[in-house]
DNA sequence: GTCTATACTGTGATAGAC
DNA sequence: GTCTATCACAGTATAGAC
């Protein structure tokens, strides 16, 4: 769109590509603009050209993300909801989940950072628009915790989890921690 | 043993009541220690007599809590490996987590804030502890992802979790979370 | 021992020159 | 589209009042 014939990389997409590096690294707070305009060789003013805040930069991450477990749930809301689609739903956020690594970690360790932020509950609204997909209101309180831990153990493993050896794989963790989130959606329907 | 007879509550005390309601509030980065000690009536500088730096208002919330975790490990060094065992810690780790709840929500919060603290990795050395009394290394990744799992599903649900119903009480709380990471270990013996 | 006064450097942010 | 100048406020630190 403003993009020219010889499409060098954007300064806004520089922008995010060097802040989330940072931001996952040192976390959002500890990063200075500063130092990120130092990075790209830029000046601290030059970045609220592009960006009208520090925490639009952070905000600009979700964008991406939400956009596809909208497309899940949406997904989700025109289908019977029954165990199939419910396993179905987590494996599509599964590969979501994967393909967003850097901004899960970063969401993951920043959370007070990102309560702050207007978009940044984006996050929460889409865990918990996917959780009322995988679980009725009116079921038992163990049934409705067992939903929201099938969706956290898809991420939190490949986050927060320091257990990993190496002859461990990322495709096998994904598939481990499938494996986990789908038994705890079996039991529901056992339960 | 520096309390006189009067037992005035000490200011060290007040200080680290007042900092952790507005940490778990505000965030830990968001909280300025003008707004603490305005609260307690106090000037910016006449907290730096009682701690070092902001990062130790932080840090002290862990002792209490590390210690409690030391107990539990010390007592599964001294048992035989067995399930039995395991839902035994399982059963005393959620204990301490009910005990430590504000400070459990704000580790979960401001997880990029305490990696950059030394005694801020008490939090997740802590739980790597625990973590190695309720697998073996070289069990099956699924199993090992499942110890994680049955772990955090003991202090995710109380801090994360937004699905709780005017009629859940937090006693119901707590046994579901039990519930459901006991039958992950369940899972594990059966493996 | 407990705290106040004051100052230092660095931060996010804004206004306006080029 | 990028920069300079400037601002209020942050965490930190020390000197000294009581």
């Amino acid at each position: 769109m403003t993009q020219t014939s010889q499409n060098p990389v954007p300064t806004r997409e520089r922008i995010q590509k060097t802040a989330i590096e940072l931001f996952s690294e040192n976390g959002y707070e500890r990063t200075s603009l500063r130092e990120i305009a130092e990075h790209l060789g830029l000046t601290k003013a030059a970045l609220y050209y592009h960006f009208k805040t520090k925490e639009d930069i952070a905000a600009s991450f979700f964008d991406s993300y939400a956009k596809d477990v909208d497309v899940i749930c949406d997904w989700g809301d025109r289908q019977p909801r029954d165990l199939e689609t419910r396993r179905e739903l987590l494996r599509r956020y599964a590969e979501v989940v994967q393909s967003h690594v850097p901004v899960m970690r970063f969401m993951q360790h920043n959370q007070a950072a990102l309560t702050r932020l207007d978009r940044g509950s984006v996050f929460q609204n889409r865990l918990d628009r996917l959780r009322d997909l995988l679980v009725d209101q009116d079921e038992p309180l163990t049934n409705r915790l067992r939903a929201w831990d099938a969706l956290t153990t898809l991420y939190s493993g490949l986050v927060t989890w320091r257990g990993r050896q190496k002859t461990d794989t990322d495709q096998q963790m994904r598939e481990a921690a499938l494996e986990i989130s789908m038994s705890l959606i079996d039991a529901n329907s056992r339960a």
